[in-house]
DNA sequence: TATTATTCTTGCCATTTGGCAAGTATTTAT
DNA sequence: ATAAATACTTGCCAAATGGCAAGAATAATA
Protein backbone atom coordinates (compact mmCIF):
# COMPACT_ATOMS: atom_id res chain seq x y z
CA UNK A 1 0.00 0.00 0.00
CA UNK A 2 1.50 3.39 -0.85
CA UNK A 3 2.83 5.73 1.84
CA UNK A 4 0.48 8.34 1.67
CA UNK A 5 -2.74 5.83 1.64
CA UNK A 6 -1.48 4.23 4.64
CA UNK A 7 -0.70 7.21 5.99
CA UNK A 8 -4.58 8.49 5.51
CA UNK A 9 -5.53 5.03 7.22
CA UNK A 10 -3.61 5.83 9.83
CA UNK A 11 -5.47 8.58 10.52
CA UNK A 12 -9.23 6.98 10.80
CA UNK A 13 -7.84 5.10 14.25
CA UNK A 14 -7.97 6.16 17.32
CA UNK A 15 -5.75 4.75 19.91
CA UNK A 16 -6.95 3.60 23.44
CA UNK A 17 -5.29 1.44 26.19
CA UNK A 18 -7.35 -1.56 27.61
CA UNK A 19 -6.16 -3.10 31.02
CA UNK A 20 -6.18 -6.51 31.94
CA UNK A 21 -9.21 -8.48 31.95
CA UNK A 22 -11.46 -5.82 30.95
CA UNK A 23 -13.42 -7.13 27.79
CA UNK A 24 -12.91 -5.32 24.47
CA UNK A 25 -16.35 -6.84 23.33
CA UNK A 26 -19.19 -8.40 25.20
CA UNK A 27 -21.32 -11.19 23.66
CA UNK A 28 -24.40 -10.47 22.66
CA UNK A 29 -23.31 -7.05 21.75
CA UNK A 30 -22.82 -6.37 18.10
CA UNK A 31 -18.66 -5.26 17.25
CA UNK A 32 -19.54 -1.94 16.14
CA UNK A 33 -15.67 -1.27 15.80
CA UNK A 34 -12.76 -2.67 13.85
CA UNK A 35 -9.17 -3.29 16.26
CA UNK A 36 -5.98 -3.19 15.56
CA UNK A 37 -3.62 -4.16 18.92
CA UNK A 38 -0.21 -2.87 18.97
CA UNK A 39 0.63 -4.09 21.90
CA UNK A 40 -0.60 -6.93 24.20
CA UNK A 41 -2.81 -10.59 24.09
CA UNK A 42 -6.50 -10.69 23.69
CA UNK A 43 -8.60 -13.83 23.54
CA UNK A 44 -11.94 -14.36 22.41
CA UNK A 45 -14.05 -17.14 24.25
CA UNK A 46 -17.40 -18.80 24.35
CA UNK A 47 -18.88 -21.22 26.37
CA UNK A 48 -19.63 -24.75 25.75
CA UNK A 49 -23.11 -27.20 27.02
CA UNK A 50 -22.63 -27.75 30.20
CA UNK A 51 -20.83 -24.35 30.42
CA UNK A 52 -17.44 -24.62 30.35
CA UNK A 53 -15.33 -21.59 29.10
CA UNK A 54 -13.94 -22.41 25.36
CA UNK A 55 -11.36 -20.31 24.07
CA UNK A 56 -11.73 -19.48 20.68
CA UNK A 57 -8.87 -17.39 19.53
CA UNK A 58 -6.04 -15.72 20.86
CA UNK A 59 -4.51 -12.37 19.41
CA UNK A 60 -0.81 -11.63 19.91
CA UNK A 61 0.22 -7.90 18.66
CA UNK A 62 0.75 -6.83 16.11
CA UNK A 63 -2.33 -7.73 14.65
CA UNK A 64 -6.18 -6.74 14.03
CA UNK A 65 -9.04 -8.23 16.27
CA UNK A 66 -12.06 -8.32 14.95
CA UNK A 67 -15.24 -10.80 14.94
CA UNK A 68 -15.68 -10.54 11.36
CA UNK A 69 -19.48 -11.85 11.32
CA UNK A 70 -20.57 -9.35 14.01
CA UNK A 71 -18.62 -6.16 12.29
CA UNK A 72 -19.17 -7.17 8.63
CA UNK A 73 -23.06 -7.82 9.59
CA UNK A 74 -23.37 -5.68 11.96
CA UNK A 75 -25.53 -8.33 14.06
CA UNK A 76 -24.69 -9.73 17.85
CA UNK A 77 -21.30 -11.29 18.50
CA UNK A 78 -21.96 -14.87 20.42
CA UNK A 79 -17.77 -14.54 21.95
CA UNK A 80 -16.44 -12.42 23.91
CA UNK A 81 -12.70 -10.79 23.66
CA UNK A 82 -10.70 -9.73 26.60
CA UNK A 83 -7.30 -8.81 27.62
CA UNK A 84 -5.14 -11.13 28.81
CA UNK A 85 -2.25 -8.38 29.26
CA UNK A 86 -2.56 -4.59 29.32
CA UNK A 87 -3.15 -3.35 25.86
CA UNK A 88 -2.57 -0.75 23.54
CA UNK A 89 -5.22 -0.74 20.70
CA UNK A 90 -6.47 1.85 17.75
CA UNK A 91 -9.92 1.40 16.93
CA UNK A 92 -11.67 2.19 13.99
CA UNK A 93 -15.70 2.65 13.92
CA UNK A 94 -18.03 1.10 11.33
CA UNK A 95 -19.06 3.63 9.26
CA UNK A 96 -15.72 4.80 8.95
CA UNK A 97 -14.51 1.84 7.24
CA UNK A 98 -17.45 1.77 5.38
CA UNK A 99 -16.05 5.46 4.12
CA UNK A 100 -12.58 4.31 3.24
CA UNK A 101 -13.92 1.09 1.27
CA UNK A 102 -16.30 3.09 -0.49
CA UNK A 103 -13.79 5.63 -1.48
CA UNK A 104 -10.23 4.23 -1.87
CA UNK A 105 -10.32 0.86 -4.13
CA UNK A 106 -6.73 -0.54 -2.09
CA UNK A 107 -8.51 -0.08 1.19
CA UNK A 108 -11.39 -2.58 -0.09
CA UNK A 109 -8.83 -4.92 -1.61
CA UNK A 110 -6.71 -4.93 1.66
CA UNK A 111 -9.67 -5.56 3.84
CA UNK A 112 -10.49 -8.41 1.37
CA UNK A 113 -7.38 -9.56 1.72
CA UNK A 114 -7.27 -9.62 5.49
CA UNK A 115 -10.27 -11.69 5.31
CA UNK A 116 -8.89 -13.79 3.03
CA UNK A 117 -5.58 -14.30 4.89
CA UNK A 118 -7.89 -14.88 8.30
CA UNK A 119 -9.75 -17.79 6.45
CA UNK A 120 -6.89 -19.02 5.56
CA UNK A 121 -4.85 -19.37 9.30
CA UNK A 122 -8.67 -20.91 10.22
CA UNK A 123 -8.72 -23.49 7.69
CA UNK A 124 -5.23 -24.54 8.77
CA UNK A 125 -6.38 -24.69 12.28
CA UNK A 126 -9.19 -26.41 11.52
CA UNK A 127 -6.61 -28.73 9.57
CA UNK A 128 -5.03 -29.09 12.56
CA UNK A 129 -7.69 -29.99 14.48
CA UNK A 130 -8.33 -33.19 12.24
CA UNK A 131 -5.00 -34.65 11.09
CA UNK A 132 -2.66 -33.75 14.02
CA UNK A 133 -3.05 -34.94 17.03
CA UNK A 134 -3.04 -32.84 20.30
CA UNK A 135 0.91 -33.10 21.26
CA UNK A 136 1.47 -31.62 17.35
CA UNK A 137 -0.79 -28.79 17.87
CA UNK A 138 0.89 -28.30 21.09
CA UNK A 139 4.60 -28.02 19.45
CA UNK A 140 2.97 -26.02 16.24
CA UNK A 141 1.60 -23.69 18.45
CA UNK A 142 4.80 -22.83 20.80
CA UNK A 143 6.74 -22.57 17.41
CA UNK A 144 4.73 -20.29 15.99
CA UNK A 145 3.87 -18.70 18.95
CA UNK A 146 6.06 -18.54 21.99
CA UNK A 147 5.03 -15.49 23.56
CA UNK A 148 1.87 -16.50 24.00
CA UNK A 149 3.37 -18.98 26.70
CA UNK A 150 4.90 -16.30 28.85
CA UNK A 151 1.82 -14.96 29.35
CA UNK A 152 -1.59 -16.56 28.89
CA UNK A 153 -2.32 -19.43 31.44
CA UNK A 154 -2.70 -23.19 30.81
CA UNK A 155 -6.12 -23.61 31.30
CA UNK A 156 -6.48 -20.98 28.25
CA UNK A 157 -4.02 -22.80 26.03
CA UNK A 158 -5.38 -25.30 26.51
CA UNK A 159 -8.96 -25.42 25.52
CA UNK A 160 -8.01 -23.07 22.36
CA UNK A 161 -5.88 -26.57 21.49
CA UNK A 162 -9.29 -28.39 21.89
CA UNK A 163 -7.98 -30.44 25.57
CA UNK A 164 -8.16 -30.10 29.04
CA UNK A 165 -5.54 -28.43 30.83
CA UNK A 166 -4.46 -31.83 32.26
CA UNK A 167 -4.09 -33.29 29.08
CA UNK A 168 -2.02 -30.57 28.22
CA UNK A 169 -0.25 -30.41 31.27
CA UNK A 170 0.67 -34.70 30.90
CA UNK A 171 1.40 -33.93 27.23
CA UNK A 172 4.32 -31.24 28.42
CA UNK A 173 5.76 -33.64 30.74
CA UNK A 174 6.05 -36.86 27.87
CA UNK A 175 7.87 -33.56 25.74
CA UNK A 176 10.04 -32.54 28.76
CA UNK A 177 11.21 -36.25 28.95
CA UNK A 178 12.66 -36.98 25.40
CA UNK B 1 -29.83 -7.75 -5.10
CA UNK B 2 -31.74 -5.93 -7.01
CA UNK B 3 -32.98 -8.13 -9.63
CA UNK B 4 -31.19 -6.33 -13.12
CA UNK B 5 -28.06 -6.98 -11.22
CA UNK B 6 -28.08 -10.46 -10.81
CA UNK B 7 -29.22 -10.90 -14.40
CA UNK B 8 -25.88 -9.23 -15.47
CA UNK B 9 -23.64 -11.24 -13.00
CA UNK B 10 -25.66 -14.78 -14.48
CA UNK B 11 -24.52 -13.13 -17.80
CA UNK B 12 -20.93 -13.59 -16.82
CA UNK B 13 -20.96 -17.37 -15.74
CA UNK B 14 -21.08 -20.18 -18.04
CA UNK B 15 -22.09 -23.72 -17.64
CA UNK B 16 -20.33 -26.98 -17.61
CA UNK B 17 -21.02 -30.85 -16.65
CA UNK B 18 -18.12 -32.53 -14.36
CA UNK B 19 -18.68 -36.38 -13.99
CA UNK B 20 -17.75 -38.18 -10.39
CA UNK B 21 -14.89 -38.82 -9.71
CA UNK B 22 -13.25 -35.89 -11.83
CA UNK B 23 -11.12 -33.00 -10.20
CA UNK B 24 -12.98 -29.64 -10.33
CA UNK B 25 -9.23 -28.63 -9.48
CA UNK B 26 -5.84 -30.23 -8.55
CA UNK B 27 -3.74 -29.67 -5.75
CA UNK B 28 -0.60 -27.32 -6.30
CA UNK B 29 -2.30 -25.68 -9.39
CA UNK B 30 -4.05 -22.34 -9.23
CA UNK B 31 -7.92 -21.72 -9.11
CA UNK B 32 -8.51 -19.44 -12.11
CA UNK B 33 -11.96 -19.70 -11.69
CA UNK B 34 -14.66 -19.29 -9.02
CA UNK B 35 -17.83 -21.81 -9.24
CA UNK B 36 -21.36 -22.22 -8.59
CA UNK B 37 -22.23 -25.66 -7.93
CA UNK B 38 -26.23 -26.40 -9.03
CA UNK B 39 -26.52 -29.55 -8.47
CA UNK B 40 -24.14 -32.70 -7.38
CA UNK B 41 -21.42 -33.08 -4.21
CA UNK B 42 -18.28 -31.75 -4.35
CA UNK B 43 -15.18 -32.12 -1.50
CA UNK B 44 -11.81 -30.78 -1.12
CA UNK B 45 -9.28 -33.24 0.00
CA UNK B 46 -5.21 -33.20 0.55
CA UNK B 47 -3.31 -35.51 2.93
CA UNK B 48 -2.07 -35.87 6.25
CA UNK B 49 1.38 -36.76 7.14
CA UNK B 50 1.07 -40.32 7.12
CA UNK B 51 -0.13 -39.64 3.37
CA UNK B 52 -3.79 -40.45 4.54
CA UNK B 53 -6.80 -38.46 2.69
CA UNK B 54 -8.06 -35.80 4.58
CA UNK B 55 -11.52 -34.91 3.37
CA UNK B 56 -11.70 -30.25 4.17
CA UNK B 57 -15.18 -30.10 2.82
CA UNK B 58 -18.23 -31.09 1.26
CA UNK B 59 -20.15 -29.20 -0.71
CA UNK B 60 -23.78 -29.68 -1.47
CA UNK B 61 -25.68 -27.71 -4.26
CA UNK B 62 -26.44 -25.48 -4.42
CA UNK B 63 -23.35 -23.59 -3.23
CA UNK B 64 -20.50 -21.48 -4.41
CA UNK B 65 -17.02 -23.62 -4.28
CA UNK B 66 -14.03 -21.73 -3.73
CA UNK B 67 -10.34 -21.88 -2.59
CA UNK B 68 -10.46 -18.65 -1.39
CA UNK B 69 -6.96 -18.35 -0.60
CA UNK B 70 -5.91 -19.68 -4.55
CA UNK B 71 -8.80 -18.10 -5.71
CA UNK B 72 -8.28 -14.23 -4.64
CA UNK B 73 -4.49 -14.60 -4.26
CA UNK B 74 -3.85 -16.77 -7.30
CA UNK B 75 -1.51 -18.63 -5.46
CA UNK B 76 -1.43 -23.25 -5.59
CA UNK B 77 -3.98 -24.66 -3.53
CA UNK B 78 -3.06 -27.31 -1.03
CA UNK B 79 -6.43 -29.21 -1.79
CA UNK B 80 -7.98 -31.04 -4.89
CA UNK B 81 -11.71 -30.87 -5.21
CA UNK B 82 -13.38 -33.58 -6.25
CA UNK B 83 -16.95 -34.42 -7.87
CA UNK B 84 -18.58 -37.22 -5.59
CA UNK B 85 -21.61 -37.43 -8.22
CA UNK B 86 -22.01 -36.29 -11.43
CA UNK B 87 -22.24 -32.31 -11.01
CA UNK B 88 -23.50 -28.94 -12.61
CA UNK B 89 -21.29 -26.42 -12.32
CA UNK B 90 -21.43 -22.69 -13.33
CA UNK B 91 -17.53 -20.78 -13.73
CA UNK B 92 -16.84 -17.73 -14.01
CA UNK B 93 -12.79 -16.63 -14.58
CA UNK B 94 -10.81 -14.36 -12.12
CA UNK B 95 -10.44 -11.24 -14.49
CA UNK B 96 -13.95 -11.58 -15.12
CA UNK B 97 -14.49 -11.08 -11.28
CA UNK B 98 -11.92 -8.68 -10.77
CA UNK B 99 -14.48 -6.54 -13.26
CA UNK B 100 -17.41 -7.68 -12.09
CA UNK B 101 -16.16 -6.06 -8.16
CA UNK B 102 -14.13 -3.37 -10.10
CA UNK B 103 -17.63 -2.12 -11.62
CA UNK B 104 -20.28 -2.79 -9.59
CA UNK B 105 -20.49 -1.94 -5.65
CA UNK B 106 -23.32 -4.82 -5.39
CA UNK B 107 -20.99 -6.92 -6.88
CA UNK B 108 -17.90 -6.76 -3.90
CA UNK B 109 -20.49 -6.34 -1.25
CA UNK B 110 -21.54 -9.66 -2.24
CA UNK B 111 -18.39 -11.31 -2.24
CA UNK B 112 -17.89 -9.86 0.92
CA UNK B 113 -20.68 -11.16 2.48
CA UNK B 114 -20.29 -14.48 1.09
CA UNK B 115 -16.69 -14.41 2.50
CA UNK B 116 -17.75 -13.82 5.39
CA UNK B 117 -20.01 -16.31 5.74
CA UNK B 118 -17.89 -18.62 4.76
CA UNK B 119 -15.67 -17.55 7.67
CA UNK B 120 -18.37 -17.95 9.92
CA UNK B 121 -19.61 -21.22 9.02
CA UNK B 122 -16.02 -22.56 9.37
CA UNK B 123 -15.45 -21.17 12.71
CA UNK B 124 -18.73 -22.59 14.23
CA UNK B 125 -17.12 -26.36 12.62
CA UNK B 126 -13.75 -25.37 14.03
CA UNK B 127 -16.04 -25.07 18.02
CA UNK B 128 -17.26 -28.09 17.35
CA UNK B 129 -14.37 -29.79 17.16
CA UNK B 130 -13.59 -27.98 20.53
CA UNK B 131 -16.50 -28.32 22.22
CA UNK B 132 -18.29 -31.47 20.93
CA UNK B 133 -18.17 -35.43 21.00
CA UNK B 134 -17.80 -36.73 17.57
CA UNK B 135 -20.72 -38.05 18.02
CA UNK B 136 -22.33 -34.32 18.53
CA UNK B 137 -20.78 -33.56 15.58
CA UNK B 138 -21.98 -36.55 13.45
CA UNK B 139 -25.09 -35.80 14.40
CA UNK B 140 -25.21 -31.90 13.65
CA UNK B 141 -24.04 -33.06 10.02
CA UNK B 142 -26.54 -35.43 9.81
CA UNK B 143 -29.39 -33.16 10.53
CA UNK B 144 -28.00 -30.05 8.34
CA UNK B 145 -27.36 -32.08 5.66
CA UNK B 146 -28.90 -35.62 5.46
CA UNK B 147 -28.39 -35.36 1.59
CA UNK B 148 -24.39 -35.95 2.22
CA UNK B 149 -25.37 -39.43 3.95
CA UNK B 150 -27.20 -40.77 0.65
CA UNK B 151 -24.13 -39.82 -1.75
CA UNK B 152 -21.23 -39.91 -0.01
CA UNK B 153 -19.13 -42.69 1.52
CA UNK B 154 -18.48 -43.01 5.09
CA UNK B 155 -14.44 -42.88 4.95
CA UNK B 156 -15.04 -39.51 3.22
CA UNK B 157 -17.65 -38.17 5.65
CA UNK B 158 -15.87 -39.75 9.12
CA UNK B 159 -12.72 -38.05 7.92
CA UNK B 160 -14.61 -34.54 7.58
CA UNK B 161 -15.46 -35.16 11.20
CA UNK B 162 -12.21 -35.69 12.22
CA UNK B 163 -12.48 -39.33 12.88
CA UNK B 164 -12.09 -42.89 11.22
CA UNK B 165 -14.15 -45.13 9.71
CA UNK B 166 -14.53 -47.40 12.19
CA UNK B 167 -15.14 -45.17 14.88
CA UNK B 168 -18.04 -43.24 12.92
CA UNK B 169 -19.10 -46.84 12.12
CA UNK B 170 -19.38 -47.42 16.19
CA UNK B 171 -20.87 -44.13 16.69
CA UNK B 172 -23.89 -44.59 14.52
CA UNK B 173 -24.01 -48.21 15.94
CA UNK B 174 -24.44 -47.01 19.16
CA UNK B 175 -27.04 -44.26 18.12
CA UNK B 176 -29.04 -47.47 16.26
CA UNK B 177 -28.78 -49.25 19.93
CA UNK B 178 -30.79 -46.29 21.33
C1' DT C 1 6.89 -10.10 54.04
C1' DA C 2 2.89 -12.70 54.88
C1' DT C 3 -1.32 -14.18 53.05
C1' DT C 4 -4.34 -15.43 49.62
C1' DA C 5 -5.59 -16.68 45.13
C1' DT C 6 -4.41 -18.70 40.98
C1' DT C 7 -2.03 -21.85 38.22
C1' DC C 8 0.18 -26.17 37.34
C1' DT C 9 1.11 -31.03 38.10
C1' DT C 10 -0.06 -35.70 39.05
C1' DG C 11 -2.38 -40.16 40.53
C1' DC C 12 -6.35 -42.94 39.73
C1' DC C 13 -9.55 -44.80 36.67
C1' DA C 14 -13.26 -44.21 32.95
C1' DT C 15 -14.32 -43.06 28.22
C1' DT C 16 -13.31 -42.16 23.57
C1' DT C 17 -10.97 -43.10 19.56
C1' DG C 18 -7.49 -45.54 16.68
C1' DG C 19 -5.24 -49.53 14.14
C1' DC C 20 -5.60 -53.74 12.08
C1' DA C 21 -7.82 -57.50 10.03
C1' DA C 22 -11.57 -60.37 8.87
C1' DG C 23 -16.11 -60.94 7.37
C1' DT C 24 -20.43 -59.15 5.28
C1' DA C 25 -22.99 -56.15 2.31
C1' DT C 26 -23.44 -53.26 -1.53
C1' DT C 27 -22.22 -51.16 -5.80
C1' DT C 28 -19.98 -51.18 -10.21
C1' DA C 29 -18.33 -53.08 -14.30
C1' DT C 30 -17.99 -56.84 -17.61
C1' DA D 1 -26.03 -62.34 -14.38
C1' DT D 2 -21.48 -62.85 -12.71
C1' DA D 3 -17.36 -61.24 -11.11
C1' DA D 4 -14.74 -57.71 -9.09
C1' DA D 5 -14.26 -53.68 -6.62
C1' DT D 6 -15.77 -50.83 -3.05
C1' DA D 7 -18.02 -49.84 1.18
C1' DC D 8 -19.47 -51.03 5.80
C1' DT D 9 -19.33 -53.49 10.20
C1' DT D 10 -17.16 -55.62 14.04
C1' DG D 11 -13.83 -57.98 17.33
C1' DC D 12 -9.60 -57.36 19.63
C1' DC D 13 -6.50 -54.57 21.99
C1' DA D 14 -3.60 -50.19 22.25
C1' DA D 15 -3.22 -45.25 22.68
C1' DA D 16 -5.04 -40.77 23.68
C1' DT D 17 -7.76 -37.92 26.38
C1' DG D 18 -11.07 -36.73 30.12
C1' DG D 19 -12.82 -36.11 35.01
C1' DC D 20 -11.89 -35.49 39.60
C1' DA D 21 -9.29 -34.32 43.50
C1' DA D 22 -5.20 -33.39 46.06
C1' DG D 23 -0.92 -31.31 46.51
C1' DA D 24 2.95 -28.27 44.82
C1' DA D 25 4.39 -24.17 42.66
C1' DT D 26 3.79 -19.61 41.33
C1' DA D 27 1.76 -15.10 41.15
C1' DA D 28 -1.06 -11.42 43.08
C1' DT D 29 -2.26 -8.69 46.92
C1' DA D 30 -2.54 -6.69 51.50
Amino acid sequence: MPADKSQLLAEGFEIFLLSKNLLLLEENKISRETYFLESGIIRSYTYDNTGNEVTTNIYTAPCFVNDFLSFFKQQPTSESFQALTDCTIWKMSYEQVQFYFHTYPEFREFGRMMLVTNYSALHNRMLGMIKDTAETRYLTLMQQHPDIFKHVPLKIIASYLGITDSSLSRIRKEIALK
